[in-house]
RNA sequence: GGGUAGGUACCGAAGCGGUCAAACGGGGUGGACUGUAAAUCCACUGGCUUACGCCUUCAAAGGUUCGAAUCCUUUCCUGCCCA
């Protein structure tokens, strides 16, 4: 294990608050093995991007020697976090958050040693919990102390309800830290209530409390909310490297430093043309998830496919007419983006695509959508600004 | 429990008996311009339809009316005030 101050000053690097820093030193000094927690509510099946920050930094103590809990919030999740919310989140089935839970696991190994690794489900003990034991729970904290927090004022000018159960949401959380003995807990900034909560009740607990570390938030691709799956701004580990490096192309010049930031772990090059650092970074992160090959060929998609707009070359979807008699070019783009995409499109959609002078059928534009047309095989259809098949 | 204000399309928000598929803003999509950047401009933004038009939608169910998002009844949900 490295020095104690060596680790510190490493762990202590990215974060944005350390409760606190001496608290964290005296626990490495005593030269034994952390216990880190991390919690992940697995409300949806992905894990992206934004997660990858903190689990990175929670790779950082495994590296260094410590061990890593991953508590899988499958109790939780039925609640949902209200952290940062200005609504409730809409209610998870215990099935369905369990089969979240699987690709969780799975798409979190991706980043964190799978060795060093202990997972939990936080319903091993908040399942059987009596409700005297909750009880007692709540009476360790006041509707103040919650009410201070800036996402229920929030939702308290702008007359939007609280339910009663999203107050809960942080003491089962710090519940857990109870449970596991938690030396250290990590979590994004809008953590910060949830993870002092873990403090308090170990300390009535008689334990040692835990040292809570910040990671900055992520921003998703809009440029403007953190990134969340829900809000559809997200960068999956799981996705497939073209689609994982179109989004990072699309991505804002400021937004980027950010990624450099907190995805690289650097500051993004200035001398660099903006759009050649952006493939940089878009090329090392999909390397990452995937393989520096198919990141390479990713890159050379791209270019081919936006940067040249030679779709002629580039490499398509495959998509099949149902018949080769002559039709109508609305029928044939929903038929497509059915097939080869998997969107339902409406006519309507379509026919506002063709007016919009989105499709092209061999380069050429297709702007009247009642145009009786047979697709030549081997021909492209680009269908809209990301989508484009080849016809087989 | 009492009083009161509300529930409108992805979101916010107008509309308060016909001219409402529903103003406006945001968001989204497409186009022009680009570096799949930013900014700007234009168009579109319930479904079917070439179109006339038709169908479904304004919390839910009933009702009044030639005609309802708009009026009445009941139900469900939420805010605020009082207890």
């Amino acid at each position: 294990m490295a020095s104690f101050t060596h680790q510190l000053e490493q762990l202590i690097t990215g974060s944005v608050q350390v409760h606190s820093p001496y608290e964290l030193k005296k626990k490495l000094s005593l030269g034994i093995p952390l216990r880190v927690k991390l919690g992940v509510d697995p409300t949806s099946s992905d894990i992206h991007l934004g997660h990858t920050v903190v689990l990175q930094k929670l790779r950082q103590f495994q590296d260094l020697g410590h061990h890593a809990l991953l508590i899988i919030g499958d109790y939780t999740a039925m609640i949902g976090d209200p952290s940062g919310r200005s609504v409730m989140r809409p209610p998870l089935s215990h099935e369905k958050v369990l089969e979240h839970a699987q690709t969780y696991q799975a798409q979190a190994f991706k980043v964190l040693d799978p060795e060093k690794t202990e997972i939990r489900f936080n319903s091993e003990w908040l399942a059987p919990m009596r409700f005297a034991e909750v009880i007692r729970l709540n009476s360790r904290i006041t509707l103040q102390q919650v009410l201070q927090r800036e996402d229920f004022r929030n939702r308290i000018d702008q007359a939007h309800p609280i339910h009663l159960h999203e107050l809960q949401y942080p003491l089962m959380q710090g519940w857990d830290s109870v449970m596991v003995q938690a030396d250290v807990e990590l979590g994004g900034t809008d953590q910060l209530f949830n993870l002092l909560v873990g403090r308090d009740l170990q300390r009535e607990e008689q334990q040692s409390e835990q040292v809570v570390m910040t990671m900055p938030l992520l921003v998703g691709l809009d440029g403007v909310q953190k990134m969340s799956k829900s809000l559809g701004n997200f960068v999956g580990v799981e996705e497939d490297p073209s689609s994982m490096f179109g989004k990072l192309m699309s991505i804002s010049d400021s937004l980027m430093h950010d990624y450099y930031r907190l995805l690289l772990g650097e500051i993004c090059d200035h001398s660099l043309h903006p759009m050649e650092a952006k493939r940089s970074l878009a090329e090392r992160i999909v390397s990452r998830y995937h393989t520096t090959q198919l990141a390479e060929e990713a890159r050379r998609e791209f270019d081919l496919r936006f940067s040249k707009r030679d779709l002629e070359a580039a490499e398509l979807p495959e998509y099949f007419p149902t018949t080769n008699q002559p039709r109508d070019i609305t029928s044939l783009v929903v038929e497509a983006f059915q097939q080869s995409f998997g969107i339902s499109k409406s006519r309507s959609d379509a026919r506002r695509l063709i007016e919009g002078g989105s499709v092209t059928w061999s380069g050429e534009k297709i702007s009247d959508p009642k145009r009786v047309m047979e697709l030549r095989v081997g021909g492209v259809l680009k269908l809209d600004r990301k989508n484009a098949v080849r016809v087989k």
